[in-house]
DNA sequence: CCATCATATGCCCATATCGGCATGCGTCAA
DNA sequence: TTGACGCATGCCGATATGGGCATATGATGG
């Protein structure tokens, strides 16, 4: 076995960097991929395959239009990504005011024990 | 060439469903590596292998507990993330209506028609 | 100091990916 | 129909990654 669950999902889908420049461009509306391709830097069969991908996991919709193919957004797939990461808000605020806390209480005072064991 | 900047980035991190899932656990609180493994069902060094890449992103915090090594949050390197999704929740509303029309459109024009076109 | 528990690593294998390149395929214009 | 254009794919090479396993490392209790 090697590599488990991975692609097909949007999570998957914005850990690459230029698939998320893709996604920031069409938010500007729909375009071709040569377009696309052009203004990212990278070669049309590049923007394609990364296309592909987006359209898999339904980030992204085609539409064509004569021989062009006009990709537009679909954030919709986007919606849970930010509610999962959502779920952390409060902790990269309170939680981390706590955790400096207790860095501060432990060097001050070493004797202090960990309470948080928590089962297990 | 391959594969260009993968790692190193909170985005892929968290593409990972089993780290996802560690972040999720230690919203409870610190735990051992040893607990983490059992509860997501998973060897040992797989989690310290999730946990290295956690840790260095930035996501988890370590702090040594006799030959314990207590996991914590540090959800801190999220909020970016949370930052650009969240810059495509208005078009997971707004802009998608428009699909919408659009689909709606498409089936009444050709409402007799299975052509279950889409994607591919 | 020694045995042991809790983790971290190294190594190997299988596979998923990304980039580059050439080519296949569909559409349109003449 | 032919040829050019726009894009999708297939194939190859390099590599990153994840899993499994054995073992090194660190800390603790005797």
């Amino acid at each position: 076995m090697a590599r488990a669950a991975t692609t097909s999902d949007a999570f998957n889908a914005i850990a690459e960097p230029q698939r998320r420049e893709i996604l920031v461009l069409l938010r500007g509306g729909e375009r071709p991929v040569t377009a696309l391709a052009r203004d990212l830097g990278m070669t049309q069969p590049q923007a394609s395959k990364h296309l592909r991908v987006l359209r898999e996991v339904g980030l992204v919709r085609v539409r064509g239009m004569g021989r062009q193919r006009l990709y537009g957004l679909d954030a919709r797939g986007l919606r849970p990504v930010h509610e999962w990461v959502g779920g952390f808000e409060r902790f990269w605020n309170e939680s981390f005011d706590r955790l400096d806390e207790y860095v501060q209480e432990l060097k001050q005072a070493r004797q202090e024990e960990p309470h948080d064991d928590d089962d297990q």
